[in-house]
DNA sequence: GGGGAAATTAAGGCAAACTTAAGATTCCGG
DNA sequence: CCGGAATCTTAAGTTTGCCTTAATTTCCCC
């Protein structure tokens, strides 16, 4: 998954971006609310997290700003304990879930997993695709109930395919959930890590459309 | 909006479920998980409220029994502030959000909007015609059910003529669909693509007209 | 029956995708 | 903080499938 992380306090920023990152997620950080508008019309992430304690502007316009200019990702907003008011009022401009500081790492780990599968399909953190379990919160994976061990990349690629299984993403689309603003890769790489995938699980499991990218196909 | 609302503790179901009225829904209560499982089930809610202390069963479970029995309604739950564990542990099982005790019922409002908000869109990517049905997300071509398999071009050629079944695209037009600038062929390729779609599929479903161009036709 | 339009066929060429392996980098335990 | 192991990236070589081309045949309408 691609995240935007709008947060002014640079230590907070290192360790929430370090946790991402580590669940195999692509995050870019924008340090003002200015920068994070910027960032999140050229990079387009599947979700945003906005601290509403910005200096140069306030979050919640931030916030209106990103919804009037079209951006319609998926925003949680971090906000202090007793700022109820707030969080009302971001969630009602546009905000879909919040989380008070100070918070556990932890739990906006498992926010953001309840966030992406509210708008993806699968209800719980497993998802199923023919005879694979895919755990997004443990990051197992289940072929016929045997474990599968995949490293980091793989399962980014694997959890961002079965997102939507039988939708087709580009290779541009997938390094775009893998790999932050700044750490682009200039390579095969996808092609690699797919044909890897293929070893592990089976080869038909992941199908390729020529010329168009790749999708999850049915059990064997 | 119809609420289910599982909650042991009377006098605080009460206050909810005032509040929830008074903003016109329609409110179910449950005192049990028990008694909630069978509510859910008849009454089909759009949106469960499950606190995760419950006098007979474990919240965390009940929330297990309802997805395994196929309850697809949004489900918030409700716990403790130092029940992080608890929470995490809901999310991943399958709750779409969750609130802290104690809380204002101002916010659990706003949570609502949001979720509601966020429950909407998705629109489906088919097209049919006739006894065919193109899915432009997985490139899929069904004839009566059946998939049959497609190249690139082929595709496009086939989803420029269905966007719009019965008008007539010239070889122009089509291969205007088909060819970025920069890139334009200089032969009857659009025969040929049209001639392997109509042994992949059949004959009369793309009709030609003399001297204009093709056309989808009705089914067989 | 004649001429132009469309259909058919097959093959060569080319770009996309696959595979492999080596070098670079990151991760983790001591 | 270091060294080895795991993983990631790059790049080159190979394979594969498709697209285009063009020559030939068939069809349709005047």
């Amino acid at each position: 998954m691609r995240i935007l992380l709008i947060e002014d306090d640079e230590s907070l920023a290192d360790g929430i971006t370090t946790a991402l990152r580590h669940q195999g997620h692509a995050v870019d950080h924008a340090g003002t609310g200015r920068e994070g508008i910027a960032l999140a019309l050229a990079a387009r992430p599947d979700l945003i997290i906005l601290d509403l304690g910005l200096p140069d502007q306030d979050g919640i316009e931030t916030l209106g700003v990103l919804r009037h200019r079209g951006v319609d990702s998926t925003v949680m907003i971090l906000t202090a304990r007793d700022q109820l008011s707030a969080k009302v009022q971001g969630l009602d401009a546009g905000a879909d879930d919040y989380l008070t500081k100070p918070f556990a790492v932890d739990e906006l780990l498992a926010r953001l997993r309840a966030l992406e599968r509210r708008s993806g399909a699968s209800r719980s953190a497993e998802i199923q695709v023919g005879n694979v379990v895919i755990n997004t919160a443990s990051h197992e994976v289940l072929l016929n109930g045997e474990a599968v061990k995949l490293s980091r990349r793989e399962f980014s690629l694997l959890r961002a395919l079965a997102e939507r299984p039988g939708h087709i993403l580009s290779r541009e689309q997938l390094e775009d959930k893998l790999y932050s603003w700044g750490e682009e890769v200039a390579s095969n790489t996808v092609d690699v890590h797919i044909h890897n995938l293929r070893k592990k699980i089976y080869p038909e499991f992941i199908q390729t459309i020529r010329g168009v990218g790749y999708k999850l196909g049915p059990g064997r």
